[in-house]
DNA sequence: TTGAAAGCGTTACCAT
DNA sequence: ATGGTAACGCTTTCAA
């Protein structure tokens, strides 16, 4: 029925009075441009009355921004990236900027394909945890001076405002605590990846085991789903032919629900028989019988400095856009699963 | 540096043609207005050669379509709904559209408001899960001829399509599993909600063990987050003041995460004190020890439907809106939690 | 204190 | 076979 999209146009005609003083007053600038009282309150309530809302989209064209925001992650449905979404939706949302997902499955061809298809949306400001090798799409991003903040990873070569956490150390401490609990023949199960948070991970992971002179077996898996099956049955012949081994960190979440079915599978009693720590907290891992010790990332805290690099970024007022880079720490939950 | 935005206007004049011809060579219609090979050629080898985007902002403005679908569910972080996030992404970016995802915390005002917001940005589609009341509003975006279809729950007042599940006859058919295993006394956990999910699968447990004069007990917590405390507190409560409670059938899984480690805390053995069924399958609940019954619903069919529909609805070659109204089938996965 | 008009980047009708 | 131009809905400068 009601297919009347009411314009500016319409309430200047009906109301008498011209375009501009309109819009004036829609954008509080009646005092300023010393727009009399009644005239104000009269467009003021014929506005209110028939509902009337400004296109977002022509005010876009007009002004050049469209208080959008991408949000770019590996994979939405992860949990991790999942809460994070949530968490930046209620500030942006806030600061009146929504935000469109979208996951590149750590694929840089599917990143660059997605990142040209925003740029003709004119979007504002990108959030993106980047793929391996996406450095001069980023770069070109920076230099059309769009607003961009990566996180989970960064990249040594660009000048490019991060949030990311304290990869290296966190892992040493969790290693360290295996060591302190007994632990003489420690796996790490990682992904393949040359990207930083993993580099970190196993860097951490490497300086605590060589510098107690401690046994260790390193596995890495290819990147998957947790759909995927066949990572899961890697892990599980790793843990099969590595009986020796008293002591797991997992280098990510999934990584460790994948390990716990196998270990479960071999029967293996934690921590009786082996410990576990995991690298990135889960609720799941609380409610784990035994609990599982877990590297928990400051969900929120990430969150909220993407959104403040992103909107100090986007802030009109600023010449100069700061380029921030953070490292947020992290917090090791020591549960029955690595007790001594 | 690089601050030029070439427009179409720019290639005109670069090659010496009209906006128009190049317009037309754009989109296709080079062949159908008859526009020369040579001149076609000239122009696509310039556009490519410059990387030519065109400004789908302006494009949006002229033809009124924006392309971009708005995701309202309750949480985005909730594993169910990022994982639909997830599918519906996928079909969306193949047909060109992108997603802007919101949750409303099944808050009504939220919703309505958010909705609004997202009017004066001329989204295409909605893709909703209605909050309890929002009837009002989803007729309005009906009325405006916009796309939308609701998910997980739907209105029965209001001419709108929706993919739902099965919710009564899963809970008939779990809550008889548990009879048939044993169980006489048996528990309802659920939320305090009068929208059609709950209410239905609450016929179903009623149905079933009415029919089969079976003791059972309900119990309503508010609705609330995960990270929210006092519903688990209550939950534990309830379990521990009735000790009798032979079987528990979980609403939705969370409830069950908040039940489990109840369970656990008063030292109840799943299964052998008492049997447990779920309501919406999890990752988790085939990891935990024991494995959790659960009613899974067809992630990948939601999404395929929902992204169907919406695609259908928004075809410009249909004329009538289709009203589609699905309801898909579950599946019951009977695990340790509920051997007998 | 208010209004006219240019312009943002497109598309598509109407000319030529 | 190609070009001129109005219109989409808004903001903002300049003029009155």
């Amino acid at each position: 029925m009601a297919k009347k999209k009411t314009s500016i146009k319409d309430i200047a005609k009906a109301l008498g009075v011209s375009i501009t003083t309109v819009s004036f007053i829609l954008n509080g600038k009646a005092k300023e441009k010393r727009i009399s009282e009644e005239m104000t309150k009269k467009v003021q309530d014929y506005i209110k009355e028939i509902g009337y809302k400004p296109s977002h989209l022509a005010q876009s064209l007009r002004l050049g921004k469209s208080k959008v925001i991408v949000f770019m992650v590996e994979d939405i449905s992860n949990q991790f990236f999942a809460s994070i979404a949530r968490l930046i939706e209620e500030k942006a949302y806030k600061n009146g900027y929504k935000i469109i997902y979208c996951s590149t499955d750590n694929d840089t061809s599917k990143a660059i394909e997605l990142i040209s298809t925003f740029k003709m949306r004119s979007v504002d400001g990108f959030i993106i945890t980047p793929t391996p090798g996406l450095e001069p799409t980023v770069e070109e991003l920076l230099d059309e001076n769009l607003a961009v903040v990566l996180f989970d990873r960064w990249m040594p070569d660009v000048e490019c405002s991060y949030v990311v956490v304290e990869n290296k150390s966190s892992s040493f401490e969790a290693t360290r605590h295996l060591i302190e609990v007994g632990c003489r023949n420690i796996g790490f199960i990682t992904l393949e990846s040359n990207q930083t948070q993993m580099i970190d991970r196993f860097n951490g992971f490497e300086q605590a085991v060589r510098d107690a002179e401690v046994n260790h077996e390193v596995f890495k898996v290819k990147f998957h789903t947790i759909a995927e099956q066949e990572a899961s049955t890697k892990i599980l012949e790793f843990l099969e032919s590595n009986p020796e081994l008293d002591g797991i960190f997992f280098a990510t979440n999934y990584l460790a629900f994948e390990g716990l079915q196998a270990l479960s599978k071999l029967h293996k009693n934690i921590p009786h028989d082996i410990k576990v720590v995991s690298f990135d907290d889960h609720y799941f891992f609380s409610l784990y019988n035994p609990s599982i010790s877990a590297i928990e990332q400051p969900l929120e805290e990430i969150a909220d400095r993407l959104m403040e690099s992103i909107l100090k970024q986007l802030d009109e007022n600023l010449v100069e856009k700061p380029v921030q880079k953070l490292v947020l720490n992290n917090k090791l939950h020591i549960r029955e699963s690595s007790r001594g």
